[in-house]
DNA sequence: CCGAATCCGTGACGATACTG
DNA sequence: CAGTATCGTCACGGATTCGG
């Protein structure tokens, strides 16, 4: 668990990386923030990320299962039902990529700005 | 500056969800945090940050530009020479990108053991 | 030679239809 | 309801060429 300085994620082999790379995505960071609240359900994770193509989103959840940052929770039903929910490893990312969404949300005016600043040169 | 609660990454129409699609981006990430360490110039950039091709570069540094992160500063010269900073605004993105730099080299090993135990289920 | 534009292939993404 | 499958589109990304 001691912070292994040999991995660099500036290296392009790095397998950090490859991390680096499913983390640091608009999608892994709202889903991740929705389950922050909890265990959650596909549909509702559909309805409260809003614009996400439910095959996008099972393939992100797949993806986030896989590194281990996701559980997934079945049920034997009819109609089925599936829960989600961040590990104790996707609960370390909760605090980075919900600063993320917080910059965002929290910058947008200055982003705005410089937006408008930028594309009329006049 | 104060946080503006109206907001919100997870509306698929609110404006602050492109600015995070922008963020939340492995390239961004990693440029960002090589130009943590000060003014540097593209070629070095390129080098620094392994594996990224010279148009992916020159795009992603003209979005970060365009949205007030960062600052270029061209020079007439032969052979030319160009450098990027992060501006005032691009500094607070510093530590929450550095956070997910972090986290990706510190957990790649429970990542990797996680993506094994995936990958093969018996 | 360095920075950026051009060309073009691949892969991500969304929409739709269908299955258990 | 939670996927899977298929297809069409388009942006991303790499290789190459251009310009200064």
């Amino acid at each position: 668990m001691s912070y292994e300085p040999d991995w660099n994620v500036l290296t392009s082999t790095c397998p950090s990386r490859t991390s680096l790379a499913r983390i640091a995505n608009k999608w892994t960071a709202m889903i991740v923030i929705v389950l922050a609240r909890g265990r959650t359900r596909f549909r509702d994770l559909k309805s409260e990320v809003e614009g996400i193509s439910g095959k996008v989103l099972t393939e992100t959840l797949r993806e986030l299962e896989r590194d281990g940052l996701v559980s997934r929770h079945a049920f034997a039903e009819v109609p089925p039902r599936v829960e989600y929910e961040l590990t104790d490893l996707g609960r370390t990312l909760q605090a980075p990529l919900a600063a993320l969404g917080q910059w965002a949300e929290t910058h947008i005016a200055e982003v705005l700005d410089a937006r408008e600043r930028y594309d009329e040169p006049q």
